[in-house]
DNA sequence: CAGTATCCCTTTTGATACTG
DNA sequence: CAGTATCAAAAGGGATACTG
């Protein structure tokens, strides 16, 4: 926690390192702190979700299929945190507390969605690429064991 | 390991779910799967560092700042499971490793370079909302702690 | 309802040592 | 050089109990 706000750990955007391909790798860079959250498991399916609709707590807790209540609870403190999702208490018995994008995180979605779309669309490849791989590996092996005999 | 190979554990792109919002969440989906993967933090920085040039194994390690051996090896193998990146193992001593994204591995590199480009332009925005929100957070504590005394 | 707090287990990761 | 193997440390995450 509070990492990422009052270090500063330099700038890494557009350094000019002659090492800096394209972007700054460093593992203190801000980029790959934020990169570390964005490309969150839970985050990119609440993300997706909030899209479409404001949300109550335990309603994204059923859509989010295998989440627990603590880390709901935690990645939409984070995202909330990140200013990608606003958090509205309506102040009645029982609470009511609802969930939606921010501007910022609206923004992030587009992203993300391209990157769901290009892994429905590939993954049939993945999934052949994988099967080969499997059977590469395992002839291998095979050709260990006869030639150990 | 040896997962979403061969369970098949049902389709998730198009299903006729009525609560099917844009794409599945299931648990034990393909995508989510492969996004888990997609979206690796090692793996998201190795397919940048690829889209340039052909490289060495020890050539990766010293451009990806705060991988360990270990973890390189483990995520080039998964990167290869998934056919993203091709090996090649030239038979001379000392061993002469090179890795390349292959076309499937360029594709993505395409969406990731979104991604990354998405947190280069927003990280000043994310940054403030941080403060800000440690700030209320503070702030709060700050109250109850004076309604405590 | 929407959390927080706690305990505890599992997975991930890093450090180290060894090898073709 | 490019790994593999092993072990210990740490983080991630689940189950449960409690609260405004």
């Amino acid at each position: 926690m509070e990492d990422g706000t009052s270090k500063a750990p330099g700038y890494c955007t557009g350094t000019d390192d002659d090492l800096a391909r394209q972007w700054d790798v460093r593992a203190d860079c801000d980029v790959r702190h934020i990169l570390d959250r964005v490309a969150d498991k839970w985050s990119l399916l609440v993300i997706a979700l909030l899209d479409r609709r404001t949300m109550r707590f335990t309603e994204l807790r059923r859509a989010v299929d295998g989440v627990s209540q603590r880390m709901l609870t935690v990645t939409l403190r984070q995202l909330e945190r990140d200013g990608l999702v606003h958090r509205t208490v309506y102040p009645v018995v029982p609470p009511r507390v609802e969930y939606e994008l921010t501007p910022l995180g609206m923004s992030l979605h587009e992203v993300i969605k391209s990157l769901v779309i290009w892994t429905e669309e590939h993954q049939q490849e993945i999934s052949t690429a994988r099967s080969a791989f499997d059977l590469r590996t395992a002839e291998e092996e095979h050709q260990l064991q006869a030639m150990a005999r």
